[in-house]
DNA sequence: CTATTCCAAATGATATACGATCTGACGGCG
DNA sequence: CGCCGTCAGATCGTATATCATTTGGAATAG
């Protein structure tokens, strides 16, 4: 009788795009976690709606990398290995780097301000000990410099990257102890950059090499604690 | 009764691959040109299956960028436009810059050596004003030096932008008049940096300019002729 | 007790049928 | 003459039904 429900979804979304959202929601707030079994039955009652749409939702998450789909067997949420990991990882500094010394001419003050306001939040949540809002303002961070990226295409693979590793950041491996506190401040060392005008190269190997020592200390973590159960201090978030 | 058809399709794909790799074989080849009309029910009786595998064939090419599909009006060839082409081809760019640059150490002296018959290839296709297989060496000359890439990831986005290019093979701006022999020159020069062992960001930023000088050509070549009838010489041929 | 075979339930894959929406043409009205 | 409403055809979107495959367990033989 009243207004609209709160999350009432778009009624002109067809039913295969509510379905995607509706899986692709699950997965990244980690309700799916990895291997968790997608029948297509089941989520279509959920829904309220036939198998059909379900069915293309999820071979659209499929293409996107964020769920296998064997014929005959079934779907569930990706198990990525730690190799594809890895990998999708390092494709991410190289495209994210890009992406940055793209924005680069056309960030202005205001972009600048407002990411080291969330910079300044991420110090916070290292005293807090709150790894969760942590990982969400390194994200946010990130996507203000993007925001004038001329680019819409290379923005799409970072988004498609960034999906994928939340996927696992549940994961023993996508974690690193250690690392919150030098990805702060690589992000105020890269604002300063940024704020130089320093030339397109030097932002983008500094954009890259932010993700990629995230990279080189997972690894290194990996090797000396060998399955060892993660953390204590907050750190406990890719950066 | 004789032994199979020679192209005869694998009978463990499902028919939503059947379908996919159908539609996916005419945009590549050019007997889909962009804005041809995908009409489901068509290709559905061409192929003697549903409109349900093939919704989901076309579903996929959508999210690769081949295809539109709007609600209740149809899908079609993308006609990519000219500064989305651009974009991909500025992605393009940077991905297999990178791709070359990881590479790089686990290329072997075999490999330099087919690659360069290859370009010796290309060089003979300048002589007889070959476009069409200057084009397709140009392909197998970089997928030579891709065979060894430890990244399969970004491996996967240097085949989606190479595809998306491909849509436009025919199209006016995709044609840059006086870059073949600067290209095969450009080949040779990437290879002897190969063979030198030459620092990584050294190789990836001449592979990643190897493409960006043809994206810069086609930009310069569009400002002069504005829509003239391109082509004469070979060069007709993207690098 | 173990290995094997076979069957039934679960699940995916596809066909068919029906409903919804858009497009374009036709004809009346201003 | 041009604008607008209506209608028919085309096409997509989805539900339902049926077929095919897999899986797990029960029954049976060794």
């Amino acid at each position: 009788m009243a207004g609209p429900a709160v999350n009432a979804p778009d009624p002109t979304l067809s039913k295969a795009q509510r379905s995607y959202r509706y899986i692709r929601e699950r997965i990244n707030d980690g309700r799916y976690v990895p291997g968790f079994r997608l029948v297509l039955g089941q989520i279509a009652k959920e829904l309220d709606v036939s198998v059909v749409p379900v069915r293309e939702a999820i071979r659209l998450l499929e293409a996107e990398g964020l769920v296998t789909f064997e014929r005959n067997i079934g779907a569930q949420v990706a198990m990525i290995k730690e190799t594809e990991y890895l990998h999708t990882m390092q494709t991410l500094s190289i495209v994210e780097g890009a992406a940055t010394a793209m924005s680069a001419p056309h960030i202005s003050a205001d972009h600048i301000a407002r990411a080291r306001a969330i910079n300044e939040r991420m110090i916070d949540c290292l005293g807090d000990f709150d790894p969760h809002s942590f990982t969400a303002l390194n994200l946010e961070f990130h996507s203000v410099l993007f925001e004038e990226c001329p680019n819409p295409h290379i923005l799409d693979l970072v988004h498609r990257g960034w999906n994928r590793m939340n996927v696992l950041r549940d994961s023993s491996f996508s974690f690193v102890p250690g690392r919150a506190r030098a990805s702060v401040e690589e992000h105020e060392e890269l604002l300063r950059l940024l704020e130089a005008d320093a030339p397109a190269l030097e932002i983008e190997l500094a954009a890259r090499a932010h993700r990629t020592r995230t990279l080189d200390a997972m690894l290194a973590y990996q090797a000396e604690h060998k399955r060892a159960a993660p953390v204590g201090e907050l750190d406990a978030t890719s950066a």
